[in-house]
DNA sequence: TTGAAAGCGCTAACAG
DNA sequence: CTGTTAGCGCTTTCAA
């Protein structure tokens, strides 16, 4: 049941030996063009595929590179997931995608699986629970190529792609106060993650130089991302709980912005509606005329940079021991309350 | 660079063969277990890994299957794939997915370079463009083990999972009729894809038992799945443009729903604003009280019985004769426009 | 220009 | 209980 021809099978047909089909079918120029031709023909026509596993094991090379991402269900991953398949793909890659729905326990082990599967290299954004690296800079230890992206480890030489966090955050804080908003909650992500290290920088930046104060206790933290809608649910209580309500929210992820706005709905009432801003690439959002203006992170251009950078570092011949840093641009995506739908 | 250690160098180390090794890491009965200790011992102190790709050359075997869906960053496909991927890694499995954004020419590329990459089974959802299946055929009947999911092929002699497609576009198109609405458009999906029949089916029988005439005139088709937004926008504004126009829209699909509001929000005016009800897994939709209310299907459900049968198939000793078409239950939400948000 | 042989890491039939 | 041998499909010296 289903046994592919092999390149045997052509010598043998063919009354030539493994290895000329072999040079023969990579084009090698030590061979007469016309066993080229006949070698060439037979395979088209009896559809010969190289068999890539029999390659992977002989050049030590799978041609498959591992994705780590938290969710796929996830408008900023999926779409980041987008373009990291069209340059994959186009370079001969497929990817392997694993999700660790924002646990510690499932990063070590996809990572060590991707590992194990002999990917040629990992594109890594990490879980919110994470705060122990070893797992992955064992493996770049040893040598595999690895590049961050969205969720960042500064501790480790390789490539990072992210977006503008800060900015992004700066906008969408500045956005809040422009409309008129002075009590700014913000609902952040886990606390040691990159990006909310540096949203939480632009919210406070947007405040100081609009003169408003910062206060602690504006700002309440989801250990894991929200992945539980649990502690969404006790954050947006704990902000209805206060003495002096916030007037407003900026949302730091997408996850936690579908999850802010779901419990607000469950507790919140007429009287009391918080305006919301935050981060997400949610392009539903862009149908209703909610009061959600959103931050716009550039997924697929973030999904195709770090593909391209990895593939860079698997082709690479020699080490590579420069690293880049790469930032893109976010977006502020203004929306209106109160028109159509 | 990223030389691990192989079963070889245990056996140098340990002065044993390479097959004792092999059949003390396997756990073979067959030996003596002070052997197996010792073995197992320094496996694990030295960080053994079983080299899956040599283990795939020689079972011919991957422990891996392919997934083709039209794109992941749509709700119902990455709410599949977690139900997909649960299932694969529970059996030491991991997937590939590719995706076909709707395209035939994708299609086929894709699921040819699945079966080159020596998948041990696919997993497939067809691409809205696909009518001809000689592609798929081909694999089959070389032995390849494939499963249907949502988007089904009824040619194929093998297993198919699908919601109840009929009785989810009935409930949607009763629920439009039980509101008052009379004038009851459809957009559909691709006319030959098995889930556009069976909802434009669910959608006449709804009409029919209640006395409402079936026109024609108010279905209309997007060949490509809503990929393209202009065929959805024309889709749109021919609904527009009748004379008399219709008061409700029942749309076929997570992709063309989103994309339905996309148009209606561009064209449509205050005067004019039909209600809709359609297929969509989107959780995002809970959160705004439009009149849209929405079919759901069992989307990681589907995923895991789906993976589970196709694993079955691969794992099966002997050639499986009896194929089960699965059809899991679809569930209409109410949403009620008016309310919070 | 072509072939023979070795080897990538692993397993399995066979022999002891 | 353990070792020897062969082979999965392919590439790549080395020799002819």
């Amino acid at each position: 049941m289903f046994k592919p021809i092999t390149i045997k099978d052509i010598a043998q047909a063919l009354n030539l030996s493994a290895s000329t089909v072999s040079r023969a079918l990579s084009d090698s120029y030590e061979i007469n063009p016309e066993t080229k031709k006949r070698v060439l023909a037979y395979a088209e026509q009896n559809n010969y595929k190289r068999n890539p596993i029999a390659l992977s094991l002989k050049q030590r090379k799978s041609y498959s590179i591992g994705v780590v991402v938290c969710e796929v269900a996830n408008s900023f991953f999926s779409q980041a997931i987008d373009g990291i398949e069209s340059i994959a793909y186009k370079n001969g890659y497929n990817i392997i995608i694993t999700q660790t729905h924002d646990s510690y326990d499932r990063e070590v082990m996809n990572i060590k699986h991707l590992a194990n599967r002999s990917v040629d290299g990992i594109l890594i954004s990490l879980s919110a629970e994470t705060t122990n690296f070893d797992h992955i800079k064992k493996l770049h230890d040893a040598g595999l190529p690895i590049v961050f992206f969205d969720r960042i480890y500064d501790g480790l030489a390789t490539h990072k792609v992210s977006s503008d966090n800060r900015n992004g955050a700066k906008m969408a804080t500045q956005h809040l106060i422009e409309k008129g908003y002075r009590k700014i909650a913000h609902l952040a992500n886990a606390p040691h993650l990159s990006i909310t290290k540096e949203r939480l920088a632009g919210y406070r930046e947007a405040l100081t130089e609009n003169g408003i104060p910062i206060e602690e206790a504006n700002i309440t933290y989801c250990h894991h991302g929200g992945s539980n809608q649990k502690e969404v649910d006790a954050a947006v209580q704990y902000f209805l709980s206060m003495d002096e309500k916030p007037d407003s929210i900026f949302v730091a992820s997408d996850r936690l912005s579908i999850g802010c706005l779901t419990a607000i709905k469950k507790y919140g009432d007429k009287a009391y509606m918080p305006a919301i801003a935050g981060f997400s690439n949610s392009d539903v959002l862009d149908l209703f005329s909610t009061d959600f203006s959103s931050i716009r992170q550039p997924a697929f251009e973030m999904g195709r940079v770090a593909t391209d950078r990895l593939i860079q570092l698997i082709e690479s011949k020699y080490p590579v021991y420069e690293h880049e840093s790469i930032v893109l641009g976010t977006e502020l995506i203004e929306r209106i309350p109160g028109k159509l739908l």
